[in-house]
DNA sequence: GCCTGCGATTGATGAACATCAAGCGGGCTG
DNA sequence: CAGCCCGCTTGATGTTCATCAATCGCAGGC
């Protein structure tokens, strides 16, 4: 591990406020992984064996079924993933992938639900980090059920502006055929969304998206107050 | 409460484990409350109040925004709903009502948090719980996403019919105006869903649906062997 | 420098689904 | 029992989105 990445990953929600004991118990039963792009990591239906911490790179959560698949998520660092399957000793719903070159701390999934069971500190961080990515994906349904596309990428790119920064510079840090697959929609149709959307208030050069008229761009998007809130 | 119902609470996934003395302070914090038909028991956007434990009847979930409307959960008896809320006290992403006259157990939300801190046992299984939720809301996106709407509904039927003895007779408890929402469809293309399905092996009949060939049904639906597991 | 390959774009067509508009039928009320 | 209401169904039409096909533009390799 690079110095200044222990501290990045002890420092995550999920680890912060467990006991320190039980902190090193879980890093010292796990280790960190290079990967190299379009690397499958698992599979759709296997057993968890591993809790995932993204430490660098880029990976891709995605699901497929009779033929069609479907990005489900786009995971940044530094970030765990697929907690929900590791707790539940179930298979995994979604397969990943790495996108570029990545580091990955791998931790035992029995040393994850035994630590867990010990530490109630980490329980507590894995029922808040568990909640908050239902609510994630209550907000994702909502948006896939209530919304067309291009309404869906006006929301992203107001999301994505919050994220970094709010000053209405966005970068996309994904192709944007994976971004059209996230949003559930063909890479053609993200292109016309993004024609779409230069008539209300966007600019777009290659993966730089510039907002030049945000009360447009919401009055088009319709972010929900609640569900799209910021904090 | 009626007799026969505090056992039947009390033996919930999530307070069977806990300490009795702890489950003893849950139930006398909160009360039964019997709710008229389509009564609106929270919105979204408010701070959670109370854990909901609908007793007896029939609650619907939903989801509003910009004047469009879907149902995401139909909620049978005996289920908790809103935990996720509830743990992170932070605002209801859907709305609730009532579809026929219901008894809730209303747990006051601030008395959840308080509790779950104290016993490990009910925090374990709130974490289970919200990790069960998570895996759900997963396949009902990945549902969305990837599937059309006959195949939705097809699957709707392979799953009701496993949950109510998988003997292919299948009996809808809610209006088809409601299973079209929860769907993500309009009521007609619903009619035409059963419609098309009839050449796929069931037979519908008012709120009866027969499966008449499985192997025809499952070949049209394509259930997920993963996604789409009994267990 | 030029060729090549691949992702992004643009246009034309078609499928899936929503919407609009009648009818149908069953249960409830007077 | 008749009438009516309401949910469901059925058909006709329009919108949204996917698919197919062709082109553009840029980056890497020879």
């Amino acid at each position: 591990m690079r110095p200044g990445e222990k501290p990045e990953i002890a420092n995550l929600p999920l680890f912060r406020e467990m006991h320190e004991g039980q902190r090193d118990r879980i890093f010292s039963g796990s280790f960190l992984q290079v990967f190299p792009p379009q690397l499958t990591l698992f599979e759709l239906g296997q057993r968890p064996d591993f809790l995932h911490v993204l430490v660098d790179g880029l990976v891709e959560l995605y699901a497929h079924s009779a033929g069609r698949d479907t990005t489900m998520r786009i995971v940044e660092p530094v970030t765990s993933f697929i907690l929900a399957a590791v707790v539940t000793d179930q298979p995994y719903l979604m397969s990943a992938r790495t996108l570029v070159a990545s580091r990955i701390l791998l931790v035992p999934a029995a040393l994850v639900r035994e630590v867990v069971k010990d530490d109630c500190a980490l329980m507590q961080a894995t029922m808040r980090e568990l909640a908050q990515a239902y609510r994630g994906m209550v907000r994702a349904l909502t948006d896939m059920k209530l919304r067309q596309s291009a309404e869906r990428l006006g929301n992203l790119i107001l999301d994505q502006d919050r994220l970094q920064g709010g000053n209405g510079k966005v970068v996309l840090k994904a192709e944007k055929r994976l971004l059209a697959s996230l949003l559930g929609m063909t890479p053609e149709n993200l292109s016309r969304g993004f024609g779409l959307l230069a008539a209300h208030g966007i600019e777009v050069s290659g993966a730089q998206v510039t907002i030049t008229d945000r009360p447009a761009l919401e009055a088009y998007s319709r972010p929900d107050p609640v569900r799209d809130d910021p904090a």
